[in-house]
DNA sequence: AGTAGCACTCTCTCTTGTTGAGTGCTAATA
DNA sequence: TATTAGCACTCAACAAGAGAGAGTGCTACT
């Protein structure tokens, strides 16, 4: 694409993206100086048309870029912007904070982030805890639940109540604590698999009763996580929007963020890059129509843990927050990265 | 006021909730068999009008009821029903599970709430744990946090990490558990406020070092709640009524929702009843418009602990939302009981 | 007191006309 | 050959006007 055509379809993209209205040969000559007559532009415009980058919404309307116009615009056109000091400043104090309750913690900076873009903002949580195993804890509740705390080397605690199918008593507790962390200490949070540590657990001969408690405890711990592993926050920035006038539209959008597995499905698009743009079609899940994603992944260990998106109509504000998303991911694994520092 | 005069004025209301469009003398005649003509019924409906339970839109529509309309209506007219047998099954079930992480599970709730009832639901956790302390364990996490374990005799457990100011070794941390044991363990939680604690202890004349630390931990953990304390679902059903058609007011109902503070103030209205409706201007709000509120509390030892509530169009279905509310509010406040028994 | 009849009011919808933004094409120009 | 000016054409958006229909209030009758 020559370089007339490529400074077209950008004021293009630009202008809708400011103004939310299709753009005519008319402006794009006028605002974005580019030294010829509408005409010509109008000609650069019939052909960016037929390549499939702009479309008309009617014969007498400006031009609306396509998706494929967007793509072409994310991946060569846009200038990546950096935040701004304040949009930095504001990133790094919610960061400052523990992040050892790390579902709480997150559940909170989806707010900040939602906030800085102005649009919805969704995180994934890690699926399992990552690092190794620092503390296992074992602490009795009442006859039969016991909580359990598990604090691994990257500063995360995880803990949860479980039921035990025995009644036991303190001293039991404390051997089948010792047992555990005789077993378990050190080793890596993701290799923690019941059926890994049963089988430990038989090789290493561990009393009968014993043994046969840890492992019926251990199923109870390692059993799928029920809590929701997605959280959102800002699905009212979306109304800000004029694409989403319509309701129905709204009713699908907002039914989408309601659903777990769907977000955490558009989540998944993030694959194993840093960071991912998703545009219209690209999108896991056809219910929302003319959206786009960015989504970013934040590492512990160096391997993705997690993700976090922002949802925003197609014409969304791509250079802003690419560069916002980027630098949130950034700071988050590398606060993820010190906490783990501290504790080895 | 008179029995066909009521008669009138419920089937205006009830038609106007199944309906959403303003109610004609013809419509009332025909549908609900007053057994009189249509002229009739306008007379009646002009007298309501002039005693402000109705409004008319325009000359030609028909009636709609007022906010005192619908007062009447909940207070005289308003027939109760019972919640079907599968509605009970659900909210059983929902309460079945363990409800000791009670914030966490109050988050589920909330949801299923909203489900039953088709509105936005919206929980206000316990302001403080209620009943007697049970058990207070303290777990070392790292150098300079601890872990603070409170079970409460409600069956109830709060935990929080506590960022403590000075340096403990494993010892230090048993003796400081075991005098905060001998302490509070029995006391009522809610008495449970650092300076209540920070006298006790120069009374009981600790030494001096374990004395300090204690309370600076103390000073931590009884710090107000940084966590959300009310949780919030279901906003989308919203969407499905004819009154929010308008974005604006959306965006308003919405913003509304996302502002913890404003949400609290909303089941506030709940006062000390079982349960409160609070119908359009009777809301603490004005940024919503046209809405309507059922606030039930539950109880914990006899004594209000939170409130649940369900928003909704002041055309919203009372009779069989207030039903689910008594019933959901019985429940919870029931199981709650229970689990404080099993402690006991 | 209740009812039938009727004129009146007002929204809603459909139609029509007008405006203006924007296009595509053609012919003139650099 | 690339660019531009000019012009006819298209189409959405808006406004004004005409019915239609629902519903009322009033009056006179039962």
């Amino acid at each position: 694409m020559d370089e007339r055509k490529k400074r077209v379809l950008n004021a293009i993209i630009e202008d809708y993206i400011a103004n939310a209205e299709p753009v005519g040969s008319r402006a794009v000559a006028k605002k974005y100086g580019l030294g010829v007559s509408p005409a010509t532009i109008r000609n650069e415009m019939s052909d960016l048309e037929e390549e499939g980058y702009i479309e008309q919404p009617h014969t007498s309307a400006g031009r609306v870029p396509s998706d494929k116009g967007y793509r072409f615009y994310v991946d060569n056109l846009m200038e990546k912007a950096r935040p701004t000091k304040e949009e930095e400043k504001a990133i790094k104090d919610a960061l400052a904070g523990s992040v050892m309750e790390f579902d709480e913690f997150l559940r909170g900076f989806c707010n900040v982030i939602s906030r800085l873009t102005s649009y919805p903002a969704m995180i994934a949580l890690p699926e399992q805890a990552r690092g190794k195993l620092v503390k296992l804890q074992l602490v009795p509740i009442h006859e039969r639940q016991v909580l359990v705390i598990m604090l691994a080397s990257t500063g995360i605690l995880r803990h949860k109540i479980v039921d035990l199918p025995f009644d036991i008593d303190e001293g039991e507790m404390t051997r089948l604590e010792e047992e555990l962390n005789r077993l378990a200490l050190g080793m890596d949070m993701q290799k923690l698999s019941y059926t890994f540590l049963q089988q430990q657990l038989h090789e290493l001969g561990v009393r009968e009763k014993i043994l046969e408690q840890t492992v019926q405890l251990l199923r109870k711990l390692f059993h799928p996580q029920d809590g929701r592993r997605v959280v959102i926050n800002g699905a009212t920035n979306m109304l800000a929007h004029p694409e989403f006038r319509d309701i129905e539209k709204l009713k699908n959008l907002f039914e989408l963020l309601e659903t777990e597995g769907k977000v955490q499905k558009l989540l998944d698009a993030g694959g194993e890059e840093n960071l991912t743009v998703a545009i219209g079609e690209e999108l896991a899940d056809s219910q929302i129509r003319d959206c786009s994603m960015v989504i970013a992944n934040y590492f512990i260990n160096g391997q993705r843990a997690g993700s976090i998106g922002v949802l925003g109509p197609t014409r969304m504000s791509y250079s802003h927050t690419v560069s916002l998303m980027e630098f949130i991911a950034k700071e988050l694994t590398a606060v993820l990265d010190k906490n783990k520092k501290e504790i080895d």
